[in-house]
DNA sequence: AAACAAACTGACAGCGCTGTCATCTCAATT
DNA sequence: AATTGAGATGACAGCGCTGTCAGTTTGTTT
């Protein structure tokens, strides 16, 4: 027995076609009892309308398309069920796309995508997002498109963003409070906006306490676990080494704690480390690290939302901040001569 | 200007629709002049078959769905990423689907999937590729399947699995031969058979060396770092502590590498920790701990493959086995009175 | 050179929906 | 009772492809 169709749902309500559509997408203009007949046919049949045909004739495809290009398993995780929960409770579905945001056709590559009507939207995450250049030509080529990331051009597209640099204002003034002077700072990768505004938000309270910042204790990182340790490993040697560590992500702040564990230092007795992310290794790891939570799936939920608002021709420009929060774990304490 | 169709080119190309439809499917029995004329319409026209129409019109979706219900990020990422892998290479699109395996309406929501033409077949991965009845009313429906999971029936639908009892065997010999006699075992989720598999090993070793198994140095864990630790704790805690604890993932063994750090227990020295999978976190910690790589990508990139071969009714039972390798690292040594 | 098979190409009818627009219904108004 | 118009419904033409099958060309055989 075949599945169903519009055409056999239509017969046994009596009703036609077209009305069965409009009960199927709920839209308005159809009587209760009409409604209710079409949707015990539905019932009855156990119709379900063919994807594929729905997409052809309203030419549009339910599906948007997830762009990322992090190493990070737990970010992209969170990101993708964000976007999911968005996805199922609208009616969409989510196809994701990993993609290098070096490689020379990612433009084409991603171009491709919405020519052959695979998806209707696009969500860029960190560092895509961040691409000026592949932002514009999706904005020229009116794919609706929106970025997980900071902004400057708020007027280009929709964007979902964090206050970074005021999160890791927050986490280097509690540093300080603990009696930190020499504060050092892992860097993280220079593309990726967000993580450039945290080092910002720590030079910014350097200053506000009236702290010259050394140029010594700051490290260009690359995000990695590996770029983590390495850069801990050269501030750690320095003569007159920091009794404190923020790192820019949680990957380069385990880094730099196992950096610390192979030199014999205890923590946070003689060295403090500060991440930020919360990604799972913050709390698998001893000490568990002190690091700030962002709301990654909250925000990918939203970036889903004003993305399908931006489908349906509602207004553009739409934007949402969202706020961090510092999690106080076991890397973090006094300064050891306090 | 508006996007090219099939018609556009066949007319440029001076043939019909369909010849235009063979070139673009590489199907057979196209002169290569004819495909020369085509090909350079399509180049000209900047043509791209439309997805939906092609869905409609062949009654297959392109698009597989990815089925899971798994904590760890990095596991999913693994299979995401080499599933894609496959997808990209033979023209599929790929839909992610996390679920609940405890979800009551687990089978409607997976059928619903299917019956809306939204998928051509399925991977599952593990637990719910365990899920005998879940697999059954698939395979019923004549949904094509491929499962990531040691398997019994063989028949049933085509699979990938690993040989985790033999790596674990091989892991619980290595532990023996640097001296542990007393050697824990954490195991894990009951529904996850493949760990399962892992003790299974685990026994198999210490009755090959005749050595008696001892309950009281077996815990029951459920693959979370926490459940980790608290088994680690009890192990610790018992009068005669074991020297070597082998957890069934590497997320329960750094539980374990915490709870020993909370105890002040130094390792390897006075405690070796063994994990398995190689998560990020086992590289990550510290000591970094010695586990088990599976080819998890590997497989299901492999599992995608068997999966069309099925969708496009290829022999059926297709099967593939993978092998796991152990990697040394700081967190295994000698046992301590050795 | 005729006969035949194999390779190649095209005409055409849908696939199962949605958008457009015309039509119909019926309560509210005059 | 006639008029009106918003609300409710339906007829119909595609959306852009692929499958089927018939027709045409080419190469091979005797």
């Amino acid at each position: 027995m075949a599945r169903a169709t519009i055409d056999d749902v239509a017969a046994l309500a009596g009703v036609s076609m077209k009305t069965v559509s409009r009960v199927v997408n709920k839209e308005p203009n159809v009587r209760a009892t009409t409604r209710e007949k079409v949707e015990s046919a539905i019932a009855e049949l156990d119709y379900r309308p063919s994807q594929s045909a729905r997409s052809l004739a309203a030419n549009r495809s339910y599906v948007l398309g997830l762009l990322y290009d992090n190493p990070s398993a737990s970010y992209v995780i969170d990101v993708q069920s964000g976007a999911l929960a968005s996805c199922r409770r609208l009616g969409y579905d989510l196809l994701i796309h990993p993609c290098s945001h070096e490689s020379a056709s990612i433009i084409e590559e991603v171009l491709s995508l919405v020519r052959q009507n695979r998806v209707d939207g696009l969500i860029l995450t960190p560092p895509l997002s961040d691409m000026v250049e592949l932002v514009h030509q999706l904005v020229e080529a009116k794919v609706p498109v929106v970025r997980l990331s900071p902004t400057e051009d708020k007027k280009i597209c929709p964007y979902v963003q964090t206050n970074d640099q005021q999160a890791a204002y927050e986490m280097t003034c509690r540093l300080l409070d603990l009696g930190h002077t020499r504060i050092g700072f892992i860097a993280g990768h220079p593309d990726h906006k967000a993580v450039v505004q945290r080092f910002l938000g720590y030079k910014q309270a350097l200053d506000d306490r009236a702290i010259a910042l050394d140029p010594a204790l700051v490290e260009q990182g690359y995000n990695s676990f590996d770029s983590g340790s390495e850069c801990a490993e050269r501030l750690l040697a320095l003569a007159d080494a920091p009794t404190a560590i923020f790192a820019g992500n949680d990957d380069m702040a385990a880094g730099a704690i196992i950096a610390a564990h192979h030199r014999g230092i205890s923590m946070p007795a003689e060295l403090s480390i500060a991440g930020f992310d919360d990604t799972p290794v913050a709390h698998q790891i001893y000490p568990s690290l002190t690091t700030v939570r962002q709301p990654i799936s909250d925000m990918s939920e939203r970036a889903v939302e004003l993305l399908l608002r931006s489908i349906d021709g509602k207004p553009k420009g739409a934007e949402a901040s969202m706020d961090c929060c510092i999690l106080e774990r076991e890397s973090t304490g006094k300064a050891p001569s306090v």
